[in-house]
DNA sequence: GACATGACGGCAG
DNA sequence: CCTGCCGCCATGT
């Protein structure tokens, strides 16, 4: 029995690709994988990660630029503060300048 | 095997 | 501009 864990082993290595002080998000890394629509997949592979590997996933956010994640991570506020630390400004759950520190795969890697 | 849920995203209202 | 619903795929019950 062969399961796609390459689609999960694939959005870990993408996280992991993620320049210090630059974010991602979940369409990005879905659709970099094919999955236009399968940001979920990606969410879910991250709730893996989270045991699995160590997967900066506090550098993934929503298409929104906000931390929908948080509430995962521990202490709630660890995500933030792990951003801050790599100076990604962040406010009310929300990263600053997110446009411009939107790191996606399919963009920046190139085949 | 079916139903419900989930760290999302897009579109309609 | 903000809110709500549907769609996508996989996992858990």
């Amino acid at each position: 029995m062969k399961i796609n864990n390459q689609f999960y082993d694939d959005v870990y290595q993408v996280v992991q690709l993620v320049p210090t002080g630059r974010v991602t998000t979940y369409g990005a890394i879905a659709a970099y994988l094919g999955l236009k629509s399968g940001a979920r997949m990606v969410g879910w592979a991250m709730n893996a990660a989270h045991s699995i590997a160590d997967v900066p996933a506090h550098r993934v956010v929503n298409r929104n630029g906000v931390l929908t994640g948080r509430h995962h991570f521990e202490p709630i506020d660890a995500m933030q503060k792990l951003l801050e630390a790599e100076g990604v400004e962040v406010n009310n759950n929300q990263v600053q300048e997110f446009r411009k520190l939107l790191w996606e795969p399919i963009k920046e890697i190139i085949l």
